[in-house]
DNA sequence: TATTGTTATACTCTATAACTATA
DNA sequence: TATAGTTATAGAGTATAACAATA
């Protein structure tokens, strides 16, 4: 039991290894979404309205772990670029609703192939198996640990 | 072959999952280090300069992945909370050196501490072989992608 | 009163580039 | 010229909290 055992290295922590490949994967993410114009958080924004069709605020907040203010900011900019669109709700006027504006749903497309395609650059490195096992890994933290998914950043 | 899948959903993305967790265990850890007072890119930063003693701004910007800049703007508020200090190059008048106080050398054991708390407390979900390759496999990335590593966010 | 959504403020990190001093 | 370091600017996230309208 020496001294310099007692502060460990910033190698010996898995958080840290995972925050080097973590930001590597969505920086070069990034890079790619910067010529179609889109940010990581409008991607995942815009895929999430594609599924939902509809959604309010509040609702696409919690399912991207994201705050009303982060949510309502993002809104704006996709609004300015005519991808997405605010709308009322009728049963409570508080409620609103975001959707994808036809220009935005087909951009959604080309949008996952570039995802398909930053993933199987950075993890092509691993074999299909090591890749299986990975995502079994993340997800089972995920899973036991209740943690909001979708994060962007 | 049909339409929808060709609109690959944000959950089959590797880079999903990591971001999901990576950035629980980073807000989770900058969460412990606000006690302390530091963020988690100023406790890269002094973590480093334990090691080397002393380091210029520009070898310690390429070993933690950021720019010149940005090491500067951390440097001056290490400095101005009295934990680090910049020094001259005898050398070559142009470097300078940087490196921790006394009050910043007595903080890293307790900083590398809660670091070790915030693993543990991330990880734990996993059983000690899964740790052991959820690291191989982080690692196998970086070694086979020449990712710089310790990036802060 | 509580909730929905917006807005304001402040902070961290990123990226680019201009700028000074030195080599 | 080229390099080391600082500084300025702008953008994207985060977080908290104040605010208006509605329930």
């Amino acid at each position: 039991m020496n001294e310099a055992a007692s502060v460990s290295s910033l190698e010996t922590h898995l958080g840290y290894w995972l925050r080097a490949v973590s930001n590597n994967v969505s920086q070069g993410f990034a890079r790619k979404l910067e010529d179609e114009g889109v940010t990581v958080a409008e991607w995942v924004f815009m895929r999430m309205l594609f599924d939902f069709e509809t959604v309010s605020p509040s609702a696409l907040a919690e399912a991207m772990g994201m705050t009303r203010g982060a949510i309502s900011k993002l809104a704006d900019r996709l609004i300015a670029k005519d991808l997405v669109e605010r709308g009322a709700s009728l049963a409570d006027k508080r409620t609103q609703t975001l959707a994808l504006k036809p220009a935005g749903r087909a951009r959604v497309p080309m949008l996952a192939a570039l995802a398909d395609r930053n993933d199987t650059e950075f993890f092509g490195v691993l074999e299909v198996e090591e890749r299986g096992e990975l995502d079994r890994l993340l997800r089972k933290i995920v899973a036991g640990r209740g943690l909001a998914v979708v994060t962007t950043d």
